[in-house]
DNA sequence: GTCTATATCCAGATAGAC
DNA sequence: GTCTATCTGGATATAGAC
C-alpha cells in the first residue's frame, strides 16, 4: 500500500472517530444536562447514541472525561461569544441588547444551546464534579462577567448607562439569562421571551 | 407505670425523634443542594450528622424520602412566604421591593435559606429525582409566578406598573431570583446585594 | 437507640471473541 | 470497531448484637 493512501484512509478514520465522539457528545450532552453526571450511566449514553456501553471506553476512557470536555466546549462556545461581542464595534448599551437577543434566540431556537446552559449552571453549582472540571469552571466562570462589567462602564463614561455599580448591572444581567436558561431546559412549551426592552431598562440612564 | 407517665414519655420521645429528624434534614440539606441526590451517600449524610450510616434508617426508609421530604418543605416554605406577601396590604410596587429584599436578606443572612433556593432551583431543572419529588415539583412550581403575576396586574392597574407583558415581568422577576440564588450558593465569599432599585426599573410605569 | 457486619444489587470499567 | 460476558468496587438497605 502506498503511503499516500495510508494516508488517506488514516485520514477519513480519523473522520469517523469524531462523529462518533459527536454522537456521543450529543447524547451526554442531554443526559449530564438534565440527570447530572452520577444519574447518568454509561449504559444511558450508549443506549442513547446508539451502540452498545463497552464501546463508549473506545473512544473515552471514562464517563468523566466526557463530562469534563463537555464543560470545556460549553465554556469554549460561551466565551468565545462573549469576546466576540466584546470586539463588535457598537454602543454599549446596543452591545448589552445584542447579547440578551442572541442568548434568547439560542434558547428557543436550539435546544443544544439551552441545554449548554443548563449544564455551565449545575456544574458551576455541583460540590460533586470532577476535578478537572471545577479547575476548568474555575478558570472560565467569570470571563462573561468581566466582559460585561467592561461594556457597562464604557457606557457609564458616554452616559448612555446609568451609575449603578457595575459589578451589581453585570451580576443582574447573567443572573437573569441562567435563571431564564433553567426556566426554557425544562418548561419548553410555555417559555415566553421577556421583552428585551424590560432587561434594558435596568441599564438605561434615567433623566432626573 | 401510669398512663399519664406513659403519655409524657411517649412526648419526650417524639420530641427527640424530630430533632434527630432536624438533625438529618439539616446535613441531608447542604449534601443534596450541593452534591445532588445521585452524588449524595447515605453515610455522607449520617458522617454530617454525627452518627453510624445504619442509623439513618431508623428515622427514614430510604434515601428518597428524606429528599422528598426535603423538597416538600422547600416549597412550604417559599410558596407560604410568596402567600403572605400576597396577602399583605401594601401598593404593587412596594410588595415586589419588599419580596425582593426580604428574598436577598434570607440568601445573605441565612445559609439554609439560600440551600433551599438551591435545591429548588436543581430538583426543578433535574429530570432524575424520584416521583414522588416530581409531583410535588409540578403542583407547586408555578405559584410565585403566579402571585407574582397577580400584583403586577393589581400594579398596572393603578398605573405604578408598566403595561408590559405581566407573565414576563414575572418570569423575570423568578429568574433574577433564581439566579441569584445559584450564584450566592456557589460564590459565598464574591455575593454583592444588586440594588433593589435597578430591579424595580423593570416594573415602573416610564413617562414619556 | 445505636452500632457493626453483611447481603444484595448495580454501575463502571475490562477482557476477549468476532 | 463492535459486541457480550465478566470482574470489581462501592452504596443501599437489612440483620442482629449490645
Amino acid at each position: 500500500m502506498k503511503a499516500s493512501q495510508m494516508g488517506r484512509n488514516k485520514e477519513i478514520n480519523e473522520q469517523m472517530k469524531d462523529e462518533r465522539k459527536e454522537q456521543i457528545f450529543s447524547s451526554a450532552l442531554k443526559l449530564f444536562a438534565r440527570r447530572g453526571l452520577s444519574a447518568t450511566k454509561i449504559s444511558d449514553i450508549a443506549t442513547a447514541a446508539g451502540f452498545s456501553q463497552g464501546l463508549i471506553y473506545h473512544y473515552f476512557k471514562s464517563k468523566d472525561e466526557i463530562y469534563i470536555q463537555l464543560i470545556k466546549m460549553a465554556f469554549a462556545k460561551l466565551n468565545s461569544a462573549a469576546e466576540q461581542l466584546d470586539a463588535l464595534d457598537l454602543p454599549p448599551l446596543q452591545k448589552i441588547k445584542l447579547a440578551y437577543q442572541s442568548l434568547m434566540q439560542g434558547l428557543v431556537t436550539n435546544e443544544d444551546a439551552s441545554l449548554t446552559h443548563l449544564l455551565i449552571a449545575t456544574a458551576a453549582a455541583s460540590d460533586s464534579v470532577p476535578v478537572k472540571a471545577k479547575q476548568i469552571i474555575q478558570e472560565q466562570y467569570f470571563f462573561p462577567y468581566q466582559v460585561m462589567t467592561r461594556i457597562i462602564k464604557a457606557g457609564q463614561k458616554t452616559g448612555s448607562i446609568n451609575n449603578k455599580n457595575p459589578k451589581e448591572l453585570a451580576l443582574l444581567f447573567w443572573s437573569t439569562i441562567r435563571g431564564l436558561s433553567i426556566y426554557r431546559a425544562v418548561h419548553t412549551e410555555s417559555f415566553l421571551v421577556p421583552d428585551v426592552d424590560i432587561i434594558l431598562e435596568m441599564f438605561k440612564h434615567k433623566e432626573k
